[in-house]
DNA sequence: CCCCGGCCATGACAACTGTCATGGCGCAGT
DNA sequence: ACTGCGCCATGACAGTTGTCATGGCCGGGG
C-alpha cells in the first residue's frame, strides 16, 4: 500500500485526484491540503510515502514546499503535479528535491504510474518538457533583475517598483533594461510574459 | 441515471473528474473531449443529460460551445466548471444557456449535487460570486476598446496594434486611453489586468 | 429632425520608458 | 593585487505613452 499526500489550492481537482487515485488498489490517499504552508505539518502527522504537490499554490508554493519537505521528512518522495510544464519550474522542482514532474495534460490513466514509478524510486520527467528545460537553458537573470521584473509583473510604473524596492527610479530602469535585453523582448511587458513563460519569475 | 460530457482540456483533470463522479451511483460519464470544437459532436453522438465544460479550452471556450449546444441540443444542460471565478464569465454563461456555474474551488463532494441540481432543471449558482457579478456589473467597454486592449494584453507597443488592427496610432491611442479610464487604471498593463480578471476579455 | 454616442482621425503636450555612458562599492576567483 | 561581475546611482537623450481638444462620419431614439 503506497500512502500519498495530496496538495492542491482548488479543492475540485483536489478531491477529483483523490478519487482517481483512490481507484487503484494499492494506492491509498491519506492526507489532503490545499496550500503550501500546511504540506509538512500534514506529512509528519500522516507519514506518506509520495507526496503529489501542485506547484501553484497560496502561502509555499509546490516547489518550495518539496524543498521544505526534503529537509523535514527525507523519506517522503516528491511527485509535481501542476498546469504549466515551464521548463524553469521542471529545474527548480528537481534541484529541491522532487523525483518527478508531471504536467496535468497528461493522461490520467499515467498518474498511478508515475506515482508508483517515484516510489520505486525512480524518477518520473515528461521526456518533452526535459529537452525543453535544456533548450531554454537557466534563468538569465540576476536576484534584482528578478524582483524588479516581478515587481513589475501588475504594472507599476518605474516610481512604484523603485519605492517598493527602496531603490532609485534610475536604478529600477537599468534592472528593467537588463532584463528587457536578456528575455529578447523590447518591452517590459513582453519581458515579464516571456520570463513567465519560462518559470523565471 | 444521469448521463454525463465531460470537456476540459487538461487530460489529469479531465480523468480525475470522471473518477470522482464515477464514483457516484447515479452518475455516468459517457464522453469526453479535450476541446470546445470537439463538444457538440460528442453531445449528438453519445446524447448526454448534463454537458460540464471548463472555460479555458483550446478552439471554443466553454461559454461558446454552451452557446453552440443551446442550439444543437437544447436538452442537454450545460454545467460550466471552471477555475476562474470571473463576474463576466458567469454574466456571459448564464447569457449563452448554461445552467450552472462551479468554480473549481468548490468541495468535491458537492459536484455530484452541483450536476444533480442542473439536471433537475434548477440553477446552480456560486452566491457569491453571484454577488460580485453584480457589483462588477457588465463589462464598460465598447467592442472597439475591448479588442484593442486584448491586443495590447501581451506587450504590443502601439504601432504594432494599430497595424494588426487597421487602425491609425492616434485612434488605438484614444481608445486605450478610454479602457484605461473605464477599468480604473492609470496604466495599459493594468487595465488589461483588471478587465481579464473581471472576465472582460 | 436633432442630439447623443460610438467610431475614426489629427495634432500637441506632458509624462513615462528604454538606452547608454559613467562611476562607485563590494565580493569572488585567479 | 587585479579582474570581473553584480549592484546602486546619476544624468541625458530619444522614443513611446496617456491625455486632451477638436472634428468628421454614421446610426438610433426622442
Amino acid at each position: 500500500m503506497i500512502r500519498l499526500l495530496l496538495a492542491d489550492d482548488q479543492a475540485l481537482v483536489r478531491g477529483a485526484l483523490s478519487a482517481l487515485l483512490g481507484l487503484e488498489p494499492d494506492l491509498e490517499v491519506v492526507a489532503e491540503v490545499g496550500s503550501g504552508d500546511e504540506v509538512v505539518a500534514a506529512v509528519l502527522a500522516h507519514h506518506p510515502d509520495v507526496a503529489l504537490l501542485d506547484v501553484e499554490m497560496p502561502g509555499l508554493d509546490g516547489i518550495a514546499a518539496a524543498a521544505a519537505l526534503r529537509q523535514a521528512a527525507p523519506d517522503t518522495r516528491v511527485l509535481i503535479v501542476t498546469t504549466f510544464g515551464r521548463p524553469g519550474y521542471l529545474r527548480r522542482a528537481l534541484q529541491a528535491g522532487a523525483s518527478g514532474f508531471v504536467v496535468k495534460d497528461t493522461p490520467a490513466a499515467q498518474l498511478a504510474d508515475a506515482v508508483r514509478r517515484v516510489h520505486a524510486g525512480l524518477r518520473v520527467v515528461d521526456p518533452a518538457l526535459a529537452t525543453d528545460s535544456l533548450v531554454a537553458g537557466d534563468s538569465p537573470l540576476t536576484a534584482r533583475e528578478t524582483e524588479v521584473l516581478q515587481a513589475a509583473r501588475d504594472g507599476s510604473p518605474v516610481a512604484a517598483i523603485a519605492a517598493r524596492l527602496f531603490l532609485s527610479e534610475g536604478t529600477v530602469r537599468n534592472h528593467l533594461s537588463a532584463a528587457i535585453g536578456k528575455t529578447g523582448a523590447t518591452n517590459r511587458a513582453e519581458a515579464v510574459i516571456t520570463a513567465e513563460g519560462n518559470g523565471w519569475l
